[in-house]
RNA sequence: UGACCGAUGGUGUAACGGCAGCACAAGAGAUUUUGGUUCUCUUUGUCUAGGUUCGAAUCCUAGUCGGUCAACCA
């Protein structure tokens, strides 16, 4: 149990409230109810901790529950990966159940509401079936088999079980109203006929029941008290009670069935559908490929179960659509791996660096840290000599003052071992550096303990000796898509927002001879490059890393823009939209104005501008008192205002003594603008 | 032009009528044999307009915006 100080999702406010009206604790009951037809993802992952982790919480049972009630899609295969991801994430499943298991109950308590006149065999085709559904805004009209004799639905609904039908010629279903307001009332289908091998119950049946129908039963059948599901289920949940108000004995607990909404990643896709079109058009190379968002990807690109529930957690539950930026399932990785992870070296692009009064043939064993994070971790060793390879990244002739890593005449660290000070290069014809000479002091040897050993320098590279060197394949991933949202376009599919450089292969690095060892589940840190894991691709001789995520770097951040990464976005739509009023999106850019540089800076003042154009004066002039805190609202009215006072408007004194005011404020910004309505 | 659901910093999420908080991200500094970690500090928010109230993010009304709903999918 949690203490009671954490802040509760408003599911677990209504399981409180349950309680606190008299429910009982021990008849609390979850349930996490994939179909399987598809691999596991990190949204999935969401609903996987909220309902194992009620369980956890409150010490009840939760069942895991294949929802397999349609045979032309669901396949074995995936019912294995779904268990081994939810065991791999470390949640234990009370009961394995499956929708199939409840079929002759189902067919039963169907056979009783034909009996009950709640349900009937129809017999159109799917077109005038839907055609007579009508629309969200008209109602439908009954079908012609709507009051059929109870005896003739049954005698059919019979036939349809032993198989005497085509698929999709007969129907069940249920009796409810063509009129409601709600679409799923519109005498649902509870029955169809399809004839396909069923993974569990092999051809036994021909008629299978609906989402619906299965559902709740289902849960009610398991005694399931909350059964929680996404957003988009909120519709149904009146056909969810209906159902259960026809075979519901009042002596058993009655499942309720909560909303959700869907955890989003910003950066990638969620959809079953969409992964799989990433598989089946080899964007990627498996449902497990290390960029997929899924749970098996995750793993394989080197993330923990650790880390994944930590995300979820900090994720939170709420009912509003979101898109959780990628930062925080990086963070989660970074925070477990960096207490975990052991710290090894490795070389990715190297340069041959030559110690020149280092004796030719000598090799010492130094002594390498294990994970400075963790006081008991021991160390292993690393070989020295006179030949090294270190990152190009890490010399510049001429570094500059903010260059804290090897260039001529400078001195540097190399990790554990020497200082080194940069005295020539040996470039070729082309002005290749082929070789980058150096001196080092032989006194400052890492925990020798002398004084030179104890000398501050600015920096500290990583090397590998040349000669003591093994090779691995080394394969970086980026973000396999360059939009935020990409399937958030209605105009454009997010097939068009590839990433074409979300995979790096590194065919050749060399890492220290310690790494021969690893092993498939150890997770490494490559020392200032990023956290790194074997890849199952690896043969004896030939290992294989993939790169976990890279290590926080305000260095990168200071220098290069990365291509891929903070694509400036418009801040608003460059033509306005007409439906929201300009004026409102002004202040709604404005609000988020001081908190912009750049690009994006540059971009909400144009989109303010734009907008400016479509507001009167005296809609303007009603902001000017917007109190001063709100300084990024007063940069937009200040913005506005001079794109109509520049189309004529005159100066008015409230206009003049807004401008005073601006001129008089703190934000430089605001300053700036107000001045330049002189 | 319907019904239902939703709207809190850049992002995610708390605050059940009583000090708008936490995390990520961003920025500044300190420490550092990883430009990592750690530590300190900072910026940024209740969709709009009314109403109820001593007091509203919270309750009410209206509006705006977003999402969902018309598979023999789940």
């Amino acid at each position: 149990m949690k203490e009671s100080t954490e802040s509760l999702n408003f599911i677990e406010h209504i399981i409180e409230e349950d309680l606190a009206n008299g429910f009982p604790q021990e008849k609390l009951r979850f349930r996490f109810p994939p179909e399987p037809n598809g691999y596991l993802h990190i949204g999935h992952a969401a609903s996987i901790c909220l309902n194992f982790g009620l369980g956890e919480k409150y010490e009840a049972p939760v069942n895991l529950r294949f929802d397999d009630t349609n045979p032309s899609k669901e396949e074995q295969e995936y019912v294995d990966a779904i268990k081994r991801d939810i065991a791999w994430l470390g949640f234990k499943w009370a009961n394995e159940c499956y929708a199939s298991d409840y079929f002759q109950q189902l067919y039963d308590w169907a056979l009783q509401m034909i009996k009950d006149d709640k349900a009937y065999v129809d017999h159109q085709t799917s077109e005038q079936i839907a055609a007579q559904k009508g629309t969200p805004t008209s109602p439908g009209t009954a079908s012609p088999f709507r009051n059929r004799p109870i005896a003739e639905s049954l005698d059919l609904f019979n036939r349809m079980k032993n198989g005497e039908f085509p698929a999709g010629s007969y129907v069940l279903r249920a009796k409810v109203d063509m009129a409601s307001p709600n679409m799923h009332m519109r005498d649902p289908i509870m029955y169809r006929i399809i004839n396909a091998h069923h993974h569990r119950t092999g051809d036994k049946w021909c008629i299978y029941p609906m989402y619906d129908w299965a559902h709740g039963e289902s849960d009610y059948v398991e005694q399931v008290s909350h059964s929680l599901c996404t957003l988009e289920f909120r519709a149904h949940r009146e056909l969810y009670d209906w159902y259960l108000d026809q075979i519901y004995d009042p002596s058993l607990l009655r499942p309720k069935q909560r909303e959700f909404a869907r955890r989003n990643l910003s950066y990638t896709v969620m959809s079953k559908r969409k992964l799989l079109e990433l598989v089946q058009k080899n964007i990627v190379s498996g449902w497990d490929d290390p960029r997929m968002p899924t749970i098996s990807g995750l793993r394989r690109r080197g993330y923990t179960p650790t880390s994944i529930r930590k995300f979820s957690d900090l994720a939170g539950i709420a009912k509003r659509d979101n898109v959780t930026d990628v930062s925080l399932l990086e963070f989660c990785i970074r925070e477990d791996l960096n207490q975990t992870a052991t710290r090894v070296m490795a070389v990715l692009n190297p340069v041959k660096l030559v110690i020149t009064n280092y004796p030719e043939g000598q090799t010492e064993i130094l002594h390498l840290e294990n994970n400075p994070e963790e006081a008991n971790s021991g160390s292993h060793e690393v070989p020295f000599s006179r030949e090294l390879y270190i990152e190009q990244e890490d010399f510049k002739e001429d570094g500059g003052k903010n260059f804290f890593r090897l260039s001529l005449g400078n001195e540097v660290r190399l990790k554990s071992a020497y200082i080194i000070k940069g005295e020539s290069v040996v470039k070729d014809a082309a002005g290749n550096i082929l070789e980058i000479h150096v001196t080092y002091d032989p006194d400052s040897r890492s925990g020798s303990g002398t004084e030179a050993s104890e000398r501050k320098v600015k920096g500290t590279l990583h090397w590998v000796s040349i000669a003591h060197a093994i090779t691995a394949e080394v394969r970086e991933y980026d973000r396999l898509f360059l939009d935020e949202a990409p399937d958030a376009h209605e105009e454009k599919s997010f097939m068009e927002f590839i990433n074409p450089n979300s995979l790096n292969v590194i065919k050749k690095a060399y890492l220290e001879p310690f790494l021969a060892n690893a092993t498939m589940d150890s997770k490494y840190q490559f020392q200032r490059l990023g956290y790194f894991t074997l890849d199952p691709d690896s043969k004896n001789g030939h290992l294989v890393f993939n790169k976990t995520v890279g290590l926080k770097d305000t260095w990168a951040k200071q220098n290069v823009q990365t291509p891929t990464q903070a694509q400036p976005k418009p801040q608003a739509p460059a033509q306005p939209q007409g439906q929201k009023k300009a004026l409102n999106e002004i202040q709604q850019i404005g609000k988020k104005l001081t908190n912009l540089s750049g690009d994006k800076l540059e971009s909400a003042i144009n989109s303010i501008k734009v907008f400016a154009e479509e507001v009167s004066y005296e809609e303007l002039e009603a902001l000017f008192d917007t109190p001063a805190k709100k300084v990024g609202t007063r940069i937009a009215v200040m913005l506005a205002l001079g794109v109509l006072l520049n189309k004529g408007q005159a100066k008015t004194q409230a206009a003049l003594d807004f401008i005073l005011a601006g001129k008089a404020d703190e934000n430089e910004l605001l300053r700036v603008e107000a001045e330049k309505l002189n």
